[in-house]
DNA sequence: ACGCTAGGTCTGTTTTACAAACTCAGCTAG
DNA sequence: CTAGCTGAGTTTGTAAAACAGACCTAGCGT
């Protein structure tokens, strides 16, 4: 993820300088869906080390991953990659594509992650002002 | 945009596959923003002309934007390619990635859309329950 | 010392992105 | 009517990425 691009100036430009492509965002749901290790990730997307080994690096540089050398017991120690603070405000954008997917790309399986509220309830990310939603048809769009 | 890839089923997946790439959703900004013709999108994006032919035609066929003939006074016929209700509805994606940007990536020029509501207060992508806001260190995040 | 495993890197091939040139249709001016 | 301009692409050639598969390496168990 280079860096260049028209527009740049939008915070929405500069987070898809770090997210928009195939398969970061897809690190990031299954790493906050728990996965740490190389092969976790390798073996849920399916996708070549190298671009792996690659996104990770990206991601750790970009403050979203933290890497840690981790030695459990009776193995060896190793590299694991874990969400940092920053890494999980993304919940949101997971959230709202998820959701969006859920409601216009419909499918018969069920979802590699959902998020909910303590009582279980699922929960979708909804535009806000102060802590009372705001509907869709209410959001006004400005052009900066 | 191709199709086949590890962890398919999840609806995060089938919206990066519409969606997933360094392009697609500045397209959208861009339309959300009220453009609407070839040239406005390249003049904004600077992106490469067939690519962006190609990521329209992804993003009609994905029901994202509409393509309809405009015939203005003392202009010719052209196509103009219009948001749709469903992708009005990624307006909440694109709030998400803005709002992460802006708190992660600062940067000292303003973005291109802001989103308020009727009041002119800016408003953000939360996480919901009912109507009631969720901090996100209350979300529960569950491995489908 | 030997092999196994996790986590990569390297190589060669196919896709995709990219920039620049070209096309084509519908005005608009001469 | 013809000539040129403009918007919206398409084509062509090249550079960068993605991809699949083979290879490498450190540490561990036996």
């Amino acid at each position: 993820m280079d860096d260049i691009r028209g527009s740049l100036r939008c915070p929405i430009a500069r987070t898809l300088d770090v997210l928009g492509d195939r398969w970061t965002l897809l690190i990031v749901r299954d790493a906050i869906a728990g996965s740490t290790r190389f092969t976790e990730f390798r073996e849920s997307l399916g996708m070549p080390r190298d671009v792996l080994a690659d996104r990770l690096d990206t991601l750790v540089a970009g403050g979203v991953l933290e890497r840690r050398t981790v030695s459990r017991e009776g193995q060896r120690a190793r590299d694991e990659y874990f969400v940092t603070d920053v890494g999980r405000e993304l919940m949101v954008v997971l959230g709202a594509l998820g959701d969006w997917g859920a409601r216009n790309r419909p499918w018969d399986e069920p979802p590699l992650v959902t998020f909910t509220d303590a009582a279980g309830t699922p929960v979708a990310p909804r535009f806000v002002s102060g802590s009372r939603e705001v509907p869709l048809d209410e959001v006004l769009v400005a052009a900066g």
